[in-house]
RNA sequence: GCGCUCGUAGCUCAGUUGGAUAGAGCGUCGGCCUCCGGAGCCGAAGGUCGUGGGUUCGAAUCCCGCCGAGCGCACCA
């Protein structure tokens, strides 16, 4: 329908100009929803906003243009100021099904990355968060037309990727061999699992003694240096640990077709690169080494002209370091430019094997045959929390300072706040004896903030097998003997659509407050709700094709009509309720707001729970009555299932 | 100090970019399975939209002040 949205738009501003004599733009010509069905399909309340400019009643114009005539709408009302729109339901029913949307214009790729965990112990529910909001944008994205490349970037020459590295050979007295042993198999739980613990242990480890700060930095040294049995450890962990993300995205269905390293940014020259690109534009200079300046010796690129940063304390950003080394923001500037397609160079690629299938990495020196062409993409989404603002914002500024303001325009930073655990729920996990390293100041507050470093989080496989087990309860609950694979089919279903719904559901910029029994809710606003709603509606069809009465495809032309002669009301008004999707997947992308996706599934599942509850189907005496309500729940079946599975990532079972 | 985000029912959150009678879920109370699956439905109670001003036909939404909360402002990543 955003093509019916896009031509309404042009055939109102087109009444405008012949019955009122002023011209107004399409696109300021808003199409809304009317709170209640009876009061029209779609509507649109540009009555109000010619009043304003034209100085005249708003109920006078829009009865003034409600004899206007558009496209698939068989009657329009003036009501007050607004001008309802009743559609023609035949054709808005094949367009619903026809799925002829208007995409964006370009056919260009756009990128998105999202998930980048450190490659250092085990996800968490933090996490999941980002690759569930990345996932979907991506759904929603290409939804709307787009060709979408995923990148995972892996940042496997950090100090986090030391600390683990510090904790194996310090902590365990572990040696490469022994560890690779690890690796093969000889260790009693998953590997990522293992370093979630072992990583908690480091920080209060390196507490004990100077010495033992001073193993972090060798370890970083011999990292950075190379061919020795220590940088060997750092790359089987990362390895591996990239692994065991890949397998518990796997889970939610997501997946990616790059995996970025930073290791292979630095090795490859992309710095350098970029770093002769940030001179030449001149936007980063030299601090003298004898000024007085704190950054003395530094690159810095200059802040203070930019309108994003006024008011900063510091108006300069260390790029390079006194030492000559790069920050991190450097790096991330090189990928950025790369991921336009503006740093003149390129990785390696070679195919990399995980337990959920095969990959694309990046190398640094070989390439196997047959990789796509990555990168150069004409637009960015950077997925990572709020707290990477001010960094997102340098490297936009850096794009704009080296010549590329359209690029550093389509540099979208989608931030969303973190997930956090409440205070109730730490202090239940202590009592169940855990070890949190938590004071008592952070108590205090109304959440705490997830730290890997203190072992403080929910891991996201946990939370999965929860999940999975209560759903299998709730199913054995329902069919006992059920047998175990259809059990663990659905019961993973079940998982997937509970966790992916509790972290789209939220708005962006709302702190979750992490709480275990409502994660592991199955009622009320939750993924299986929704997933319910859509199995009870295929039920009701597989009872009626039982019971030998005709149940039509949607798609036929001829049922359609026979059916939309003899709708109900209310059953029309839940079909209509699809009407909306294109508009709103459009508008949850522009604002990067992708809980209204969730909601409005949400609301058509409510609304089908409603529908059948007060409209017999198989019981309904009337044959034609029958036939348009059966026609409803096939149309509603099928345009749920589809969007949940395509726009949210929530398969549907066939029972549950 | 500066910047960003937020404050809506007992709790957790929506509120379609300024529109129609502020909505859900959880919790509480009361109903509904001889009838397409009760992971459901129906009903009730529960609101000064933090607060004070302003803008206009119209404000939870926009502007200003105040109160309160969180995050950010490294030669860490």
């Amino acid at each position: 329908m955003l093509t019916a949205l896009a031509i309404w738009q042009e055939e109102l501003a087109d009444a405008i100009r012949d019955r009122l004599g002023v011209s107004w733009r399409p696109d300021r010509i808003p199409i809304t929803f009317p709170p209640r069905p009876e009061m029209g399909d779609a509507a649109s309340p540009v009555a109000f906003a010619l009043a304003k400019s034209l100085r005249r009643n708003p109920a006078d114009l829009a009865r003034e243009l409600a004899p206007a005539t558009l496209t698939g709408v068989r009657e329009i009302r003036a009501a007050g100021g607004y001008l309802n729109l009743y559609l023609d339901r035949a054709d808005a029913v094949d367009r619903l099904l026809s799925g002829k949307f208007l995409p964006y214009t370009t056919g260009d790729k756009v990128i998105v990355e999202h998930t980048n965990i450190n490659p250092n112990k085990a996800a968490h529910v933090g996490h999941l968060r980002n690759a569930v909001l990345g996932d979907t944008l991506v759904r929603c994205l290409q939804y709307l037309g787009r060709r979408v490349e995923v990148q995972n970037y892996i940042d496997d020459t950090g100090v986090q990727v030391a600390d683990v590295v510090v904790g194996f050979q310090r902590i365990l007295g572990w040696d490469l061999m022994r560890l690779k042993a690890a690796l093969a198999g000889s260790l009693e739980g998953p590997f990522d699992s293992f370093c979630w613990d072992l990583y908690a242990r480091v920080a209060p480890w390196y507490e004990a003694s100077e010495e033992s700060k001073r193993a972090r930095y060798e370890t970083l040294r011999q990292m950075e240096e190379g061919d020795n049995p220590t940088a060997e450890m750092a790359a089987l962990v990362a390895e591996e640990m990239v692994r065991c993300h890949l397998a518990t995205m796997a889970r939610l269905g997501i997946a990616y077709e790059v995996l970025p390293h930073e290791s292979d940014i630095l090795k490859i020259g992309f710095w350098q690169a970029c770093f002769e690109k940030l001179k030449s534009s001149g936007a980063i200079h030299r601090v003298p080494d004898v000024s007085e300046d704190k950054n003395r010796g530094c690159w810095v690129m200059a802040l203070q002209e930019s309108e994003e940063f006024k008011g900063l304390s510091d108006a300069d950003k260390v790029i390079v370091r006194s030492n000559g080394t790069v920050t991190y923001i450097g790096k991330d500037m090189a990928y950025q430019l790369w991921k336009f397609g503006l740093l003149g160079r390129d990785f390696h690629y070679r195919r990399f094997r995980t337990p959920a299938g095969e990959v694309w990495r990046t190398d640094s020196s070989t390439s196997d045959p047959g990789a796509p062409a990555f990168g150069g993409g004409e637009a960015v989404y950077n997925v990572i929390d709020v707290r990477q603002s001010y960094l997102q914002k340098i490297v936009k500024e850096g794009l704009r300072q080296m010549g590329h303001e359209a690029q550093a325009e389509r540099s979208i930073h989608f931030a969303y706040e973190m997930v956090a655990l409440s205070a109730a729920f730490v202090r239940a996990e202590i009592e169940r004896g855990a070890s949190l390293q938590v004071s008592e100041e952070d108590l205090q507050k109304p959440f705490v903030e997830m730290s890997g470093r203190k072992g403080l989080g929910f891991q996201a496989n946990h939370l999965l097998d929860r999940l999975e087990e209560r759903a299998r309860e709730e199913i054995l609950k329902r069919e006992p003997g059920l047998p175990e694979g259809e059990a663990g089919d659905r019961s993973r279903a079940l998982s997937v659509g509970a966790l992916r719904y509790y972290m789209v559901r939220y708005g962006k910029n709302v702190i979750i407050p992490f709480d275990l029994d409502q994660a592991l809710a199955f009622e009320g606003d939750t993924g299986p709700y929704l997933q319910y709603a859509c199995v009870r509606a295929e039920n009701i069809l597989r009872k009626a094709r039982e019971a030998g009465l005709e149940v039509p495809d949607p798609r036929d032309k001829a049922a359609a009509r026979e059916a939309v002669a003899h709708f109900d009301e209310e059953g029309w008004g839940l079909v209509s309720l699809f009407l909306r999707v294109p508009i709103q997947v459009r508008t949850a992308v522009d604002g990067l707001d992708l809980n209204i996706v969730a909601r409005q599934y949400f609301d058509a599942a409510q609304a089908f729970h409603g529908y059948y509850h007060q409209f017999p189907v198989i019981q309904e005496a009337d044959p034609k009555k029958r036939f348009a309500r059966l026609y409803t729940v096939a149309l509603f079946a099928r345009l749920l299932r589809s969007g949940l599975e395509t726009l949210l990532g929530i398969p549907v079972p066939e029972k549950m």
